[in-house]
DNA sequence: TCCCTCGGTCTCTTCGTGAAACCCAACAAT
DNA sequence: ATTGTTGGGTTTCACGAAGAGACCGAGGGA
């Protein structure tokens, strides 16, 4: 059977791989937020197949990640802009160089650096806080149904911990 | 062919892709940050197939995310936990579920609200921002190539941007 | 005009995905 | 001790998607 899809599925971490979760798509992203705009510039950065970059940009289209602009001058030529919705992929794509800086490469074997163009002094690293800017870790934290919970939703979050299940 | 794999790009998402980029392993670490840990847990909640499952837990363990703890009373019960490394994925998976919620559900449709378990109030939205705290965007950003940097990401980082090579 | 580049599409092979069947070890009930 | 059930997988197999590479029409520079 083909790849199980995740368009029903009631959480944001499916419908944001639903998005973006192929293979090849958040690397396309990253480029993007590096500056590149046309199908060549993706192509040659990523060494991908063609048809498979068609598919994928046409996707982020579909989403709203990317629009497509006719920039020929006399006939068809395209670039690819991040919109709104992708530029707020940013904190997305910097949650995950931050992680991997920390438990893949380490401190101090960063391959990339990323500085705010103003001051020069690197961006603050993100932290999951709480209201008054104190620590948050998964233990500290909550989770339940909001008002967009299906009723899936709403029996995932309210079962019993296992510990209160099945003491050991 | 076969998926191309990322192993050896110097890249920070690229190697976050390597480590829990497959369709359902992000699936399976929220799982577990919703309390998941037994194998049949993670099965149950998914639908995943056995065979699927058990090669990304696997996988996960071989990348350090999860350890697998031998929970038997009298033989083998295994349980798979989060390490140090895995709970770090808690920012990713928040900036996740945050674009979602604004981009695809819209606010007032969250699926799920997270909270400080002490306070009750919802968490701080996580944001790209410099050392003083004021929020960047993807303009206000310049990065560089860092220590770790291969000469792939080097040439990356430091070509023209298009609209220098290519005025319009 | 020629030629190269851009932005794709088509074909073909290979590989990963997923359903279902199967399997053995652990507990639980009797 | 025997039987049954659940846990935690592995094996088999069919199918669909991924990827390499050939091909192609239109654009634009020389």
């Amino acid at each position: 059977m083909g790849r199980k899809r995740f368009d029903r599925m009631n959480c944001g971490i499916a419908q944001a791989l639903e998005a973006f979760g192929d293979w090849w798509t958040l690397l396309i992203v990253r480029d993007a937020f590096f500056g590149a705009r046309r199908f060549g510039d993706f192509q040659r950065s990523l060494g991908i197949a063609k048809n498979i970059l068609s598919a994928r940009l046409q996707h982020l289209v579909d989403h709203g990640i990317f629009e497509r602009v006719d920039v020929g001058s006399e006939g068809e030529r395209f670039e690819y802009r991040l919109t709104e919705k992708g530029d707020a992929l940013l904190t997305v794509l910097t949650a995950l160089r931050e992680w991997s800086d920390e438990w893949v490469f380490g401190r101090g074997n960063e391959p990339v650096i990323v500085r705010d163009r103003r001051t020069g002094r690197r961006i603050a690293k993100l932290r999951v806080a709480d209201a008054d800017g104190a620590h948050l870790t998964r233990r500290d934290l909550r989770t339940e149904p909001g008002p967009g919970a299906s009723p899936a939703t709403i029996r995932l979050l309210t079962r019993r911990p296992r510990e209160e299940r099945r003491p050991r």
